[in-house]
RNA sequence: GGCCCAGUGGCGCAGUUGGUUAGCGCGUCGCCCUGUCACGGCGAAGGUCGCGGGUUCGAGUCCCGUCUGGGUCGCCA
């Protein structure tokens, strides 16, 4: 046995054991005649001290980080020198034998609390990195949030069950990472985007309750809350509606808030469409941590002369108070709005004496201006910004200085929780829209995916207008970020099958890329939908962190690249033969074995 | 792919309008210290300023290019 105790259980009720500790050296202070360390293991700290023979001795030559065994008798610190920042701080270890298990050289960063360090260097030395109490604790978190899901999970017979990551393509609408497949050259597996079709056949398969802490890969670029390969807390249940999928997803962002947030989340979570959603706050994802709203001035505008207005959309946020910005502030939101994207931030600020100014007041009439501030819900001393152009646009660009609003207005309150449904979605967007490399070719694209079910009431018609017909699906958002997503899905092969029509797949590339899942749907497939959390960024929320490279034990930088490992690396020319990178595709017949269809089943 | 920011001893940063030996804190190394807990004292080593090119009598400081990292838009649940 190479310890006794963890070093950071020590407490008073010890004083008088003799105990072996094994750890890290965290501190040391070398006094010359008294030496102390701070020693380190995974349940915390406690200072030993070296005072007379030997071990005193060797002690001198401990540096910052080395290994060791210590065995010595816990003793109550003399009076005055108690530690209250410390678990352990009544006792120490009076230390009768040092053992240095391995030795450290000098430290790349300083491993402090207190130290600033950049990220890189963190990262190429991670292992170090997650010796810091700050970071560990994070990567600690997240096992507990594995434990509280699955509990709540198996609790409900969900079943735990593993799906394949050498698989076909599952297009979500992202690019995917390949894999040559050595067997059969030419041939490629892809990494799931998520295990999205394998869940739905194990609904085929009986398995009723399916969940899975599931890796997904999708190749796409970076950003704060983006990895190249990241975690979903996978879940599909059959025989369920959208209220099922709702109440069980509440049940666990509600277990996870109340153990590990400290917030106990008031439920039902409210419901918002995503038609409201879009109005209210210009985003899929409003953060209702704070009351701003947009105001629609398409109507009021409907004959302006001023050309900018000229739109299909004009909206309108208020800023409280903000008419008493600087001209350089102002200015500051133009160049704010043209990092975004858009032309401009059109402003007009409403004096105390309701009187407008701004270069926008000047090109609206005088109607116009009269009713302009009771229009766009603003007060005296306030600051109204506009966008104008596409609905799309007008909102997006508004839905964002919403944001931006509230954060220069500081109108956040600290460790705050907002979370709201966002339901009723679209279920097709113009494909035009978007250079979408997911599936088909046609005019109109799933918004979510093509596997999502229409709500009951557009199921038959959705082809008469796609524009309008809705989702059966659903989004969790938790502060403005989107922490999950699902949907009823479609478990008619019909059904499925005029979906992917409507996105331009013809019969036989519906056969070729999904014929697995329609041949699946021809056997008895039940009702069933699911939902997806994004497992990194709840931890990261959950752990007060702002990306979610803090809560991966080892993540990756930028361009895809593993910092630790130095991942991707070149690959060696036979290497490069003998997996087939470079083979030609095989015939085109690359569909896998097609199960016996049912009107060949052979007779027994 | 676009835009913005950053890149100075091991780490974190400073470096004025371009001007003699590039500073500071922490760390490291050596010596000293019996009660500290982000111990303390004395001393020392360590960088040519991401890389390449240019302007200039002279560049960490200006210009161009490039690489890396961060953020953001596009893209992406």
């Amino acid at each position: 046995m190479m310890r006794t105790h963890p070093a950071g259980t020590l407490r008073a009720e010890h004083v008088g054991a003799t105990v072996t500790l094994a750890g890290w050296v965290a501190r040391r202070r070398d006094h010359g005649g008294v030496v102390f360390i701070d020693l380190r293991d995974a349940s915390g700290v406690v200072q030993v001290v070296f005072r007379a023979g030997e071990v005193a001795q060797e002690s001198h030559r401990l540096r910052a980080e080395f290994c060791v065994q210590i065995t010595g008798s816990v003793e109550q610190r003399p009076a005055g020198s108690e530690n209250a920042d410390l678990a352990t701080g009544d006792v120490e270890i009076s230390a009768t034998e040092l053992t240095v298990l391995s030795e450290s050289a000098p430290l790349p960063f300083p491993l402090d609390e207190h130290a600033e360090v950049g990220e890189d260097v963190r990262l190429r030395y991670r292992y170090l990195d997650l010796r810091r109490e700050g970071p560990a604790s994070v990567i600690r978190l997240r096992s507990r949030a594995n434990k509280i899901a699955r509990d709540v999970l198996s609790d409900r017979d969900f079943l735990e069950i593993e799906t394949p990551t050498l698989t076909r393509s599952t297009p979500e609408g992202a690019r995917d990472f390949l894999v040559p497949a050595r067997l059969r050259p030419g041939s490629w597996y892809a990494l799931p985007q998520s295990p999205q079709l394998f869940k739905q056949l194990l609904m085929v398969s009986g398995m009723e309750r399916y969940f899975q802490i599931a890796r997904c890969y999708r190749d796409e670029d970076f950003r704060a809350d983006r990895q190249p390969e990241f975690t979903q807390l996978d879940i599909e249940a059959s025989f369920v509606d959208q209220d099922d999928v709702i109440a069980l997803g509440e049940a666990i962002v509600g277990a996870l808030w109340s153990e590990l947030g400290g917030h106990e989340i008031p439920t039902p979570i409210p419901r918002i469409s995503y038609a409201e959603a879009m109005a209210r706050y210009g985003s899929d994802k409003p953060d209702l941590r704070f009351d701003i709203e947009l105001t629609e001035l398409t109507e009021f505008f409907a004959d302006t002369t001023f050309r900018v207005f000229q739109a299909p959309y004009v909206g309108a946020v208020v800023m409280p108070g903000g008419a008493s910005q600087a001209r350089r502030t102002l200015d500051g939101w133009q160049e704010w709005a043209k990092q975004r994207g858009a032309k401009g931030l059109a402003y007009v600020l409403v004096g105390e004496d309701g009187t407008l100014t701004g270069p926008v007041a000047k090109n609206i009439t005088d109607a116009e201006r009269e009713g302009l501030a009771k229009a766009a819900g603003a007060n005296p001393g306030d600051c109204i910004f506009f966008g104008a152009g596409t609905r799309a646009e007008g909102r997006a660009l508004l839905g964002a200085t919403r944001g931006e609003i509230a954060r220069r207005l500081d109108l956040i309150p600290e460790g705050s929780w907002s979370f709201v449904w966002v339901v009723d979605a679209p279920l097709f967007e113009a494909a035009g829209s978007t250079d979408d490399v997911a599936v088909g070719s046609g005019t109109w694209t799933a918004v979510h995916h093509a596997f999502t079910s229409p709500t009951p009431e557009w199921i038959d018609t959705f082809e008469s207008d796609p524009e309008n017909a809705l989702a059966y699906a659903y989004d969790l958002v938790c502060n403005g970020n989107e922490i999950g997503g699902g949907s009823i899905r479609i478990h008619r092969r019909d059904v499925q099958e005029r979906v992917f029509a409507l996105m331009g797949l013809t019969p036989e590339q519906q056969e070729e890329k999904f014929g697995f899942l329609l041949d699946a749907f021809a056997y008895g497939p039940p009702p069933h939908g699911g939902i997806a959390f994004g497992w990194d960024r709840i931890c990261a929320l959950l752990a007060g962190v702002d990306s979610i490279r803090e809560v991966i034990a080892f993540p990756k930088t930028g361009g895809g690249y593993d910092p630790l490992t130095a991942a991707p690396a070149p690959i060696t020319s036979l290497q490069r033969k003998e997996a087939g990178v470079d083979a030609p595709a095989p015939g085109s017949q690359t569909k896998p074995a097609a199960p016996v269809k049912p009107q060949e089943r052979p007779v027994q």
